[in-house]
DNA sequence: TGTATTTCTTATCATACATCAATGCGTAAC
DNA sequence: GTTACGCATTGATGTATGATAAGAAATACA
């Protein structure tokens, strides 16, 4: 969980030995591809850090059809904040699209991080924020442009997602079918554009 | 301002002298239908709640656009939370829908009220998860429903909203023309739907 | 009250994207 | 190596929604 305690040390601000005197409130877990881990109906316990490995939450509509609502490789954490927070069952499935090392986040643990470290409550405060801004900026999109301009958006703000998340799941979370994915990328190539890689 | 002061102390949790003691913090205002509070590149340094009245944010794209992002009547809080926090330009518009009677809050008051009292600490943070929470369904509507689907949640989710918003905005709330939404109602009147009165 | 302006509706046509079906390709399973 | 399966592509066709334009209705305004 190296990378785990670097998130809450280094970024968030915690001290060692404040991390130590929390850490019993975390636990560690490895899951296979294709694991479930969190399902409608069961209350969300947890926050997941990705450690290592490729984490997506999403819905399954009336259809049966499947609408991704986040990606999350290293370093990030996933979660359904709403059932967590309100005690209430979850809206939706946690499963991993890669082999998948994380660590289970009490949500005690966030609480009494806050308690322990004010600059670890700014960075928390800071995180909330940024979500919800990345969560209007996803509405703007869906609202305002076609497929095309929200698959370049997608590929600009997560290059790093671009050749690990299979094609038809890059199109369930733009709200595209596959096929239309293929057909804007298909365009996109035939006017030469190229993504960048360093 | 007998709803914001009922706001944060029976709802929130303040008393009346912990509320007393900021309310230096918070001014009145009064504007007609049609003024902007809040422009792109201003720096938004206030939520606005809203005594009588109706606001709306939104943002205007590159073909001049307006696409509507929240629509706030009585008792609601409107701001650009990002903008606030990260102290940067903001990204979209507030105006006025309705002659509107609002109340300046100033960021600090948020702050000096979570010090003040715990209970409004958790007021503040469940009002945000709520928030979080209704973007999220929005996505999931956006990226998984039809037209007709987004405006029948919207009348269920905002039947106070549907006589006091000309439709052209609602049009714009779900990411649709004024002509399409005209359609979707005739389509609704033909299958005899009617929304509910109390 | 009458006139102007905004909003809503309706019709026609255009287009982006969905659906369905067939094929090919790569990878995993045997 | 062969088979099978999941995934990506492609083509034909359908459908929901967009664009444009005109007229009707509602609202604001003088």
């Amino acid at each position: 969980m190296t990378n785990f305690k670097a998130y809450f040390t280094e970024k968030a601000g915690l001290t060692d030995s404040q991390f130590e005197s929390i850490s019993s409130l975390i636990q560690i877990s490895k899951i296979e591809k294709g694991t479930v881990i969190l399902q409608p109906s069961e209350v969300c316990q947890h926050a997941f850090f990705i450690e290592k490995g490729l984490l997506r939450s999403y819905t399954i509509d009336e259809q049966g059809k499947e609408h991704i609502i986040q990606f999350a490789p290293e370093n990030w954490i996933i979660s359904d904040r709403s059932s967590s927070f309100f005690n209430e069952p979850s809206e939706f499935y946690i499963d991993a699209i890669e082999e998948t090392e994380f660590v289970l986040i009490d949500t005690t643990f966030i609480q009494k991080a806050c308690e322990l470290s004010t600059s670890f409550q700014q960075f928390n405060d800071k995180a909330l924020q940024n979500h919800i801004r990345s969560l209007q900026k996803r509405i703007n999109l869906l609202i305002g442009a076609n497929a095309e301009t929200r698959y370049m958006d997608f590929i600009t703000s997560y290059p790093d997602l671009l050749l690990r998340v299979p094609q038809w799941m890059i199109a369930s979370y733009l709200g595209i079918t596959p096929e239309s994915l293929s057909r804007v990328r298909k365009e996109l190539a035939k006017r030469n554009f190229k993504p960048k890689f360093d």
